[in-house]
DNA sequence: ACCCAAATTTGATCTGAGTCAATCGGCTGT
DNA sequence: ACAGCCGATTGACTCAGATCAAATTTGGGT
């Protein structure tokens, strides 16, 4: 949460060497596209725990994250805070109607993003629906997660919040890297508690009940599927 | 949820008297494009209780909601229900990447929609961009309003819960008619539960709690805001 | 008007997760 | 190496909302 040093660097040619052209918005533009869109983009690095943008901030970029995890989150008057999603490699934020942000977004550790000027970007759309598609293909795989999420928050236990955590985030993280049992968690217990709506006493004791139960190993920095089975069973019902 | 019973009329000019012409999907169609429009389209009544659409199904049709109240959930395999949203006239149904729908659709009382099959109207949108931008709107304003739902259903209480429905879905009816402070409930008490992520009982408490605290008086079909400001007090924290 | 089934309300009790309160452990900086 | 801090864990206790169990009301069909 400190003040923040945001870094950019020069603009060249950089969407060559960019880790996410394959998959992310820009994957609908050909050569010639992607070569005026990266005028548009410029890197910006943040630090870990830096805000990018706020809610009602009015929204005067939109960003392509390239490297590093943000928490997506809304905050209510007192102070409760619900995380509506963590942004990675690939996705895309800022889209909206009402010229605002609906949710603050901040680094955890070190990120690094595409930012795009709102107006420049909008023009270039405008005559590519190709990248239009693209844009509407994502919003539709974010409607799809929020869905099932409300289905988590609203109906399952601690139990099965925990376990279909586990299993959603290591497969969101195949993406980046291999399937494997070994799963990074780079945010907070605090962090995890409020995707999930529960307290972060509940998350830490629901992680040590895996633990004993030999279904996880709780590892630095993540944890360890021994048992992912068991992991699936717990989270299916 | 008796068998169904699909009524389809005979293809005529029907957008012409259609009452959500200017707000659905088809605001963004001009008139030569809506009378072609017209034909890819056929109005289907569905009666109360009837589904129109289930989890899981091929997707073969998007929708338009043009009369009535759809319930949309997901159910975990155990019977368990999470109420996603609920939709009204103007509302677009069938957007999805998987090729499956991703929620279950069925009517509240009667219910009247626009059907299009899947592939012609993927083909007229192919080179109407503006229609696609319409289709984008739309899912963003699902995506944020389906943000909003999440802090709800992890973060707030019963009472919370339910005041700030009542608010919100007051709110979605101005579109149909004038802001009042009676509001009908057509959905059922375990709707609303399933979408509070509570239990029917509760729902019925803090109904009963609220009516004899004055704030709010139970009627038929509905509920009357007494005290709109009270509301809005609970719902705000 | 009457009957039956379903929806809703109300009451009594239980419990999963929250709250409050210590520790514990692992980095950071000196 | 050590102090200090922050995040995480653990324990004891509480409570909001769930569960279980009756009434009671509503509404549709005859």
């Amino acid at each position: 949460m400190k003040a923040s040093v945001v870094m950019i660097e020069p603009n060249g040619h950089f969407c060559d060497d960019c880790a996410v052209r394959g998959a992310a918005v820009c994957s609908s533009l050909d050569t010639a596209e992607l070569r005026e869109f990266e005028h548009l983009g410029r890197r910006v690095h943040f630090g870990s725990g830096e805000t990018v943008f706020s809610e009602e901030d009015i929204t005067t970029s939109f960003y392509n994250v390239l490297e590093g995890v943000m928490r997506l989150y809304k905050l209510l008057p007192d102070g409760r805070r619900q995380i509506v999603g963590f942004a990675l490699p690939g996705d895309f934020l800022g889209m909206n109607l009402s010229g605002r942000h609906n949710f603050s977004a901040d680094a955890i550790g070190a990120v690094t993003v595409c930012q795009f000027a709102k107006a420049p970007f909008s023009r270039f759309i405008e005559d590519r629906p190709q990248l239009l598609r693209r844009i509407n293909e994502l919003a539709i795989r974010e409607l799809s997660q929020a869905r099932d999420h409300m289905v988590l928050l609203g109906r399952r236990s601690a139990d099965e919040k925990v376990a279909t955590f586990l299993l959603g985030w290591r497969e969101r993280l195949v993406t980046l890297k291999a399937l494997s049992d070994t799963v990074p968690l780079p945010m907070s217990r605090q962090d995890i508690a409020d995707y999930l709506g529960l307290t972060i006493e509940t998350v830490s004791r629901t992680f040590t009940k895996l633990e004993r139960q030999g279904v996880i190993e709780i590892i630095h920095g993540g944890i360890s599927l021994l048992d992912p089975a068991r992991v699936e069973a717990m989270a299916a019902a």
